[in-house]
DNA sequence: GACCAGGCACATC
DNA sequence: GATGTGCATGGT
């Protein structure tokens, strides 16, 4: 196989985005448990939208786990509102805080001890929790080595020819982990850089390749299929 | 005023 | 199994 021409590759993107923006000191959050929260209130929503959100969890002090499961579910809904769907993400947070109490005791060290790939199944069964949420978790709160794909990641990396523009998130994540050495600091920042990339160049629509740092492949894989 | 954002579940074919 | 739709706010 060609196996180490795409990981050498992949290191070399990660090298250039890296060289291009620095360290991005993910997961912003102060504690797991804000991390946690992040992680359902993030999705498919802005993350300036997210901050409002936990701004207003942290001022009515609602950002730990028993208060937050404590609190009225129609006080919950009205605090996390600027981050949009705010009746759903309200029920999907209360849904992953009654399986932690249910399966651990309300404890995230207790939860994470257990063994990852196991515990990924469970937080998949949470009505609410899909496979990037999931990740997010065991990676940004568990420090466990799961590559987390999101929408950026696929655009980029089938706009670069490395992956099917349609593959499924484990095909990708798969692509990943099979090329990449498992490390949690790696993984952690290599997602946090696609995501940073991905909100200057790569729109929907028309990516913005201009100065982007892996311009002249992007580029490339543009024009090729534009033609 | 359209379009998009660090998804997910559910309905329908 | 693929494809479509609802969920909702705030920034560009």
């Amino acid at each position: 196989m060609h196996d180490k021409k795409i990981r050498k590759q992949l290191i070399s993107i990660y090298r250039a985005l890296f060289r291009a923006y620095g360290s991005q000191h993910w997961w912003p959050g102060e504690t797991p448990f804000e991390i946690l929260v992040g992680a359902v209130l993030t999705q498919n929503t802005s993350w300036t939208n997210v901050e409002k959100a936990i701004a207003n969890l942290k001022q009515e002090r609602v950002l730990t786990f028993p208060r937050m499961l404590n609190a009225a579910p129609g006080k919950l809904a009205l605090l996390i509102r600027p981050s949009g769907y705010f009746n759903i993400k309200t029920k999907r947070l209360r849904n992953l805080l009654l399986f932690i109490r249910t399966n651990y005791a309300d404890s995230l060290v207790r939860m994470f001890s257990t063994d990852p790939a196991r515990l990924r199944q469970q937080l998949l069964e949470v009505n609410g929790i899909g496979q990037e949420t999931a990740d997010s978790i065991l990676l940004y709160v568990g420090e466990k080595p799961f590559f987390v794909v999101d929408a950026y990641t696929k655009r980029i990396f089938s706009r670069l020819g490395l992956i099917a523009d349609n593959a499924d998130y484990r095909t990708v994540q798969r692509f990943f982990m099979n090329n990449l050495a498992k490390n949690v600091n790696f993984y952690n920042e290599y997602h946090a850089l696609i995501v940073r990339i991905g909100k200057d160049h790569c729109k929907k629509v028309k990516p913005l390749c201009g100065d982007c740092p892996i311009h002249a492949k992007c580029r490339k894989h543009v024009t090729d299929s534009e033609t």
